[in-house]
DNA sequence: GTAAATATTTAGGGGTGCCTAAATTTGCAT
DNA sequence: ATGCAAATTTAGGCACCCCTAAATATTTAC
């Protein structure tokens, strides 16, 4: 069987491909078992098992993490381009607002067919991007990568486009929405407050300059003009 | 937890509301291990869990089969619902035939949250019918009921309307929908041929009769003009 | 380089829902 | 009424995925 995959599957690959930056390092243990809410123990098991599959989904040796294989990265692609493709079509047909649509997504994702997704994807005229600015992975599992910073690491003085927040929680997505800050806004960095403190920005067009947590400037991914 | 629930305890209580019939008659554990395709021990094991939950869903009585509680009868309606629902989201938004969505549904039904069917309801006008013929119960749990025969019972001579048709075989539908036998359309009853033979019927405003085999007439229901 | 701190794995178990094989109950027919 | 066939339940197990506690490997700090 090459196509089986629990929800549980889908969960782990998807954070494997989170976890492993741009470069592809290797995820470890307990970063997945806090990115998804599980004991490290039950990481461990399963890591054994999606690198027993076949073909594995990961290659995983031991005290040193876990990679995704072309096969699983292929099917945490999947998913993604499942989570995003129904986070856009609750938005954008069914009238939900940005910030309600994730947890509708994070279930949903699991249980959309090949037909469902090529019927929503149509419907939507094949749209690149999610309603948070993240780029939808292609069908064929391919997902284009922009070069981008942290709002938090962003070089002070720098002007740059807003090019996606975090989807993860609804509240943060309300009060960035209520600040206009959404993706494919424009803003100049100003400077970090030391000691933990805000990332002044100002956005294109408006004379006050505005604070923004560290924790909400990590959600944050800017791009060049 | 009186709103726990799995994908499995959805399928149960469906299944016993759809093998009680209209009188509410408890449904076998043979029944329902045939209509689940599992297998009777497991529906034993199932039925006392049910009957068990506080709220318990089901009544049980050993050897005799089980009986929804009122309880049991709103979780399976809120299925029957979704079920449906979604079966005309996906005709109606996606383009879906209509011999496409039961799979679909059958799959999406349990994932369903209250907002998201809200949003489909209000998409489609609160709409009454399934794209089967089948009526969508009430969000607040109630199915209001016509009389209806099977095709393959109804008295010869009758001239009926066509109420529904089975959602289950997506074969079947493509021949159904083929020869015009679909939803609301007018037809006489001519007469039933003996040893097993098939329902002859004359399709309103058709010269030709045209004959129905027992196991298409079995999954048509009538009724009255 | 070694000891302490941290990360990870092993060991042992739990809940759900499925299975087959064997025992039991029911209800029909004689 | 009794004996048999069919329906149902009990008994015992398996796969999945989770957990805690304890053991072990790695990394860090001195």
């Amino acid at each position: 069987m090459p196509n089986s995959g629990s929800e549980s599957v889908d969960d782990y690959l998807k954070a494997i491909l989170e976890l492993s930056g741009p470069a592809g390092e290797p995820a470890t243990s307990n970063r997945i078992a806090q990115h998804l809410g599980v004991s490290a123990p039950s990481v461990t098991g399963m890591l054994r098992k999606l690198s027993a599959g076949n073909p594995p989904c990961v290659t995983y040796q031991k005290h040193h993490g876990a990679r995704l294989t072309i096969e699983g990265r292929r099917r945490a692609l999947r998913i993604v381009r499942r989570h995003r493709l129904v986070e856009l079509f609750l938005c954008e047909v069914l009238g939900y607002s940005w910030d309600e649509v994730h947890e509708e997504a994070e279930r949903l994702e699991h249980f959309i067919s090949g037909k469902l997704e090529e019927r929503i994807a149509r419907k939507l005229g094949n749209p690149e991007f999610d309603p948070h600015g993240d780029r939808i992975p292609s069908k064929h599992g391919t997902l284009p990568k922009r070069k981008t910073v942290r709002l938090n690491e962003a070089p002070a003085g720098h002007t740059a486009v807003v090019s996606s927040v975090s989807d993860r929680d609804p509240e943060m997505l309300r009060y960035l929405e209520r600040i206009g800050l959404v993706p494919n806004c424009r803003l100049t960095v100003l400077e970090h407050a030391p000691f933990e403190g805000p990332t002044m920005v100002r956005f294109h067009g408006e004379q006050q300059s505005r604070g923004i947590s560290p924790k909400l400037a990590r959600a944050v991914l800017l791009h060049e003009i």
